[in-house]
RNA sequence: GGAGGGUUCGCAUAGUGGUCUAGUGCGCUCGCUUGGAAAGCGAGUAUGCCCAAAAGGCAUCGAGGGUUCGAAUCCCUCACUCUCCGCCA
């Protein structure tokens, strides 16, 4: 959420954001709106305040008539106070409705464009790998060395279902343990956070209202997240934050549910778009000041360059253009590695900042040196995120007889280095 | 799942319809005092919003609704929490 001053004084900085990001809110209307809400305010208190006033006095006043007087006057004025009220109420929930679907301003750097396909890319790391053979896809070698069972995973689960196997699970909890070792060194805190959440952390970290569709719902009015990213940052929901412990660095694991209800035709077979899925999402909460996100911004991204280089994944970093960035995002990154059968970059990381865009929804503030409250900064990045990641992973890494090398510094994780 | 308690200013507690402008203690800040400190004494000690600002006002006693001229206080719903019972791992 933007402040509204800003937006009336930024009128139409706001307007061009929203116009770059390809989403559509009438700005003009809700500065209408927001000039009936202080209008509707300063009445409302006016009558609030008089009618304070008045009972004050009428528990000093001792004559009875008078005091009956009084009371009969002051049912009037409650009866105008209640309609008061309820106009103030219905501007209220106009105006937050079109409050929370406010974009945030993207920054200066990011590239115009609709779709992912306008996405910049910024730098390239590693060879793409030169196979003497026809590399097959991550779903024939997995199959073949029964990592993966799909037949029986959509059986269970339907559209999208997929059980992982043997050396797979063994592979994927290698992963986490790896990627985890990383980052305790890093300083980040780990946590395993909760997916299943009540509405207010989604609405904070702008999933709702936006992206309902894409998320399961309970009957019990909670909804599962499709990233660590939504309980990480309920966690500090309402409360103030000593400045000296900022910036807070967590490296949060969480299942993650999507519904992928927009994009039903994609990706429909293997493992690249799955409904439930596993991540080790990084989740930052640092001072209010653009350096300070942008640093950080570069740092978490460069943290997840360091994983995929590791794992000796040939990736490019893109910078993602204005339509595909998110209702808060101010800029984000994606990183994507080489997938061999696709002879193409699929996206594996995807790290933003969002300013104070998230923390003023969730009321996540701290207190400066002066002794001021301010809203603080988040960011976010993805660690590791599987299977996805194995796609990449094991295609790079397959030999002509259908076997896989296991990247070096898994090797101690898995006992083994090869997948045979 | 059943029964019964609880949720008040950073912490602990008081408050059962109007002198609550939420009291008291602790903590914290500043001052007086002191060679210095402690004690003592005095003053202060939330957040958000409206207003160009100041003055002022409004809201907030877990959340939301209701009764009333007036609600921390009465009523309803909900959340969380504690104790006991039941069930289960």
């Amino acid at each position: 959420m933007l402040d509204i001053k800003f937006i009336r004084e930024n009128k139409d900085l706001v307007k061009s954001a929203a116009k770059k990001k390809h989403i559509e809110i009438d700005i003009d209307r809700l500065i209408e709106v927001d000039d009936e809400r202080r209008k509707k305010i300063a009445v409302y208190e006016e009558k609030k305040a008089e009618q304070n006033k008045v009972s004050d006095e009428i528990a000093q006043i001792t004559d009875s008539k008078e005091r009956e007087h009084q009371i009969s006057k002051m049912k009037m004025l409650k009866e105008a106070l209640a309609t008061y009220e309820a106009e103030l109420k219905d501007t209220m929930k106009e105006w937050q409705h079109l409050m929370v679907r406010v974009p945030n301003i993207p920054d200066m750097s990011v590239p115009e464009g609709e779709t992912e396909a306008d996405n910049k890319e910024l730098r390239t790391w590693g060879d793409k790998p030169e196979f003497s053979f026809e590399p097959k896809s991550h779903m024939k070698l997995m199959g073949n060395l029964n990592m993966v069972d799909f037949e029986r995973g959509t059986k269970i689960a339907g559209f999208r279902g997929h059980v992982l196997k043997g050396d797979a699970v063994s592979l994927q909890f290698a992963l986490f343990q790896f990627v985890q070792d990383q980052f305790k060194e890093k300083g980040f805190t780990s946590t395993i956070i909760p997916s299943l959440l009540n509405k207010e952390p989604f609405i904070g970290t702008g999933f709702l209202p936006q992206s309902v569709e894409d998320l399961y719902k309970t009957q019990d009015d909670t909804y599962l997240a499709g990233t660590g990213e939504v309980g990480m940052m309920g966690y500090y929901m309402d409360e103030v934050l000593d400045k000296k412990d900022l910036p807070i660095k967590f490296l949060a694991f969480s299942p993650c549910f999507r519904r992928e209800a927009g994009s039903h035709g994609k990706d429909t077979k293997g493992l690249m778009r799955v409904h439930e899925f596993y991540k080790l999402e990084q989740v930052i909460i640092c001072e209010a000041s653009h350096e300070e996100s942008v640093k950080i911004h570069e740092e978490i991204t460069e943290n997840s360059e360091k994983i995929m280089q590791a794992l000796k994944i040939p990736y490019r970093v893109v910078v993602n253009s204005g339509g595909d960035l998110g209702l808060g995002q101010v800029k984000k990154y994606d990183i994507e590695g080489w997938v061999p059968s696709e002879k193409k970059y699929r996206e594996t990381h995807s790290s933003s900042y969002f300013h104070d865009f998230q923390t003023r929804r969730l009321n996540i503030k701290y207190k400066d040196e002066e002794g001021k409250s301010k809203f603080a900064h988040s960011l976010n990045n993805t660690a590791i995120a599987t299977p996805r990641i194995l796609i990449a992973l094991i295609e790079n890494n397959q030999n002509e007889d259908g076997s896989i090398n296991i990247p070096e510094v898994l090797q101690k994780y898995m006992g083994k280095d090869k997948i045979v």
